[in-house]
DNA sequence: TAACGTAAATTCACTGGTGAGTATACTTTC
DNA sequence: GAAAGTATACTCACCAGTGAATTTACGTTA
């Protein structure tokens, strides 16, 4: 019985998100997130090329919903530093939450490391990018020399803190993190 | 029949660490690390318990190879800042060779995210610690106040600068996060 | 307005292959 | 001859992906 195709669609990718997010990437098997999703595999092969398109779909879907919870995380007011110890101290609280699982696109880029121009690489990559050019144009806004070099800075620190606090599992690097990027903001270090 | 038995252990891990560290955890089958070590598969679990079991004992033996090299990059001479840019500027070198493919803990932890209690989450967590105690000692020798936090911001910025490399297959994340490291060691920042 | 045709969406049942792990027996060394 | 180590050949579950048939929505025609 033929529902809306977007809808199914939309529900699989939700199915995945849940999933892939919470264990992973090789360790779901279609037939899981198609049980998940309340649809048979053929249907899901319907809507999807293969399993690695949707690899891909999954973080494509997820790129627009981190970015703008960073924003919020970071919210607008103060100087930059400020901004920055605000979003720490927010990934830290996230990170104590029971689902909190790091990163999806730095774990799929480490589950997928060596199949270059796998789709999902490329959604990881475009991700971190976007991530990138926001914090670029926080620091230029705000008059630094060698902004490039501060926001790749920045979001090293971002990435390092949440891989340690995902090997931890200890949310006091975001506040190690946040205090960094505090001295890297301050008198236009670098 | 029967070699001495260490012996086809070590090519059993050193069978595994190859093709671990190129393709990654489940990618890899216990057939395909049987067969790189010229052994069968029953001789594999005669060595090992199971999978787990090997996949633990990958990273025990990466540990402190990894850590000693780290320790050579950065070198003995001057100051913690300098030490931390020759150490950031090696690894941005190693990260441009053809195999390198970031950091095996780092990706183990991030495709057994879920696994809490997993035999290689906790070698991945010891080995870190160990990075952490070696930063912390040095940042010591060198009198700073809040050596704790920086050695601890210090392993932000080598793992950070290690995924943001990974993704971006660009080395230049390690001259930011030297530089970063540099900022934070300057004057007692923090 | 009522029957019809078609394309979109879905299902059931299947395949070929590979995964981790094992039963049993053989071989070498001491 | 006993124990450590290895081999052949297997089990059984699961995995990505498919073939053929079916159901529904909906615009078209008589």
């Amino acid at each position: 019985m033929p529902r809306d195709g977007l809808l199914t669609r939309n529900q699989i990718v939700a199915a995945a998100d849940e999933l892939f997010y919470s264990q992973g990437l090789h360790a779901v098997s279609v037939d899981a997130i198609a049980e998940k999703a309340g649809v048979t595999k053929k249907t899901f092969y319907y809507h999807f090329k293969s399993k690695d398109d949707l690899i891909g779909c999954y973080l494509d879907a997820r790129d627009r919903p981190t970015v703008d919870r960073f924003k919020v995380w970071a919210g607008s007011e103060g100087s930059v530093a400020d901004r920055m110890t605000r979003f720490f101290s927010k990934l830290g609280r996230s990170s104590r939450g029971p689902r909190w699982n790091g990163c999806g696109f730095l774990r799929a880029a480490a589950e997928l490391a060596n199949m270059r121009g796998h789709p999902a690489l490329t959604a990881a990559r475009t991700h971190k990018a976007r991530c990138e050019q926001w914090l670029l144009e926080m620091v230029n806004e705000e008059g630094h020399s060698n902004a490039e070099t501060i926001a790749r800075a920045l979001m090293v620190l971002i990435d390092g803190a949440v891989s340690q606090i995902l090997i931890h599992r200890d949310s006091k690097y975001a506040t190690s993190a946040g205090l960094a990027a505090r001295s890297l903001l301050s008198r236009d270090q670098l």
